[in-house]
DNA sequence: TGAATTTCGCTACCCAAGTAGCGAAATGGA
DNA sequence: TCCATTTCGCTACTTGGGTAGCGAAATTCA
């Protein structure tokens, strides 16, 4: 049943959101204006923000959008597995991490990932969203751990979040901090190095 | 040997630093302004930006600063060593993690670290600034780690900087991404997992 | 039909980052 | 002493995120 006032015209989220994933994959995060998405998609900068009431929120829209909800796959292999699955987060890393630089001028910038970050430290609720999308994903992976780990094919004793917080940090940690590559050798090291252990 | 012109005002670098690491602390990232901190310093707003041109710059001169270069703990137990290492770094996070907050609402913020993460890639010139004083850092304990598996202590075939950044990458990525407390008790577990391994 | 309610577009505005340009002050060198 | 050079303070400005307030449009309910 429809609220009491004029009905919000829903073609503007699309047309918004369109064209504010144009803008954020074209020219990155800082090419990303209010007053530009405003214009191409037609409508008052006020309208915009009646719907998403800063910049970062409607960043995270458009990056939430463009997520693949890709399964993930469970051969029973769990090394197997495991690398696929951080391939698939490095493949998402890069994705954002080139998003606004000249085709060949990659530079080391983790680009939006890294704004991302900051919006969810500036305002609570993005950070729960974007925790949301993470925690989603990271389920998955949880269940395949806690799975090799019941059958016996892991250590009895191994926590499945702090396995995930190692080989994700480690990805993040990568793209965010060293802005060393990610690729798919990088995350078959990574996952060797966690379950074969250092001693 | 002097240049040729007006020589800089000395004092002016320290000032503007005191101030800005004043309203750092206090009032987080968002409530540094140039303007302020210009004001509180005494001088023109143009004279800072002669010295550092970006906020962000200015925010990482601070935080440098403030970087306490504690030794490295070498007690020969690569364990005790590691755990009190990611301690360490732990701390670091979390006095810059609650900075600008009131005391007692600190919320899962990661607060001035994530800002620092953005600047960095807005800013190919801090981003290097930024991996220096990690790599410093990192420097010593992978040669602690080095050492530990000349000696036979860990395995021969483990790479110091992958192991560095499962570490330290798990307690980024939770202070960044997933917002969880991170103390000494979960820098135990976490090196624990990564020295064990899973399998 | 009319009243209440909500959205929309518009204009004008505030704030903070950062820049342009100028005259005055402080230095080294001829 | 005079000149080149550089810093400094100042004022004015541009840009982008975000807000206030208003009149018009679109809807529900009586």
């Amino acid at each position: 049943m429809r609220p009491r006032g004029r009905p919000r015209d829903t073609e503007v989220d699309e047309r918004v959101l369109q064209a504010a994933t144009e803008l954020l994959l074209r020219r990155g995060y800082g090419g990303l204006t209010t007053d530009e998405v405003a214009e191409r998609a037609g409508i008052a900068k006020t309208t915009l923000y009646r719907r998403w009431p800063t910049k970062d929120h409607l960043a995270l829209a458009v990056v939430a959008r463009l997520q693949d909800h890709d399964e993930i796959t469970d051969t029973g292999d769990i090394r197997r597995d495991l690398t696929d699955y951080m391939e698939k987060v490095a493949a998402g890393l890069n994705r954002m991490r080139v998003a606004g630089l000249p085709p060949g001028q990659e530079s080391r910038s983790a680009g939006t990932v890294a704004e991302l970050v900051a919006a969810a430290a500036r305002h609570d609720d993005v950070g729960e969203l974007e925790r949301d999308v993470y925690a989603r994903r990271n389920a998955l992976a949880c269940r395949l751990i806690e799975r090799a780990r019941d059958e016996g094919r892991l250590r009895p004793d191994v926590d499945p979040m702090t396995l995930l917080e190692q080989l994700a940090g480690a990805l993040y940690y990568r793209v965010l901090i060293t802005g060393n590559p990610v690729d798919r050798a990088y995350a078959g090291r990574l996952v060797a190095a966690a379950l074969d252990g250092a001693l």
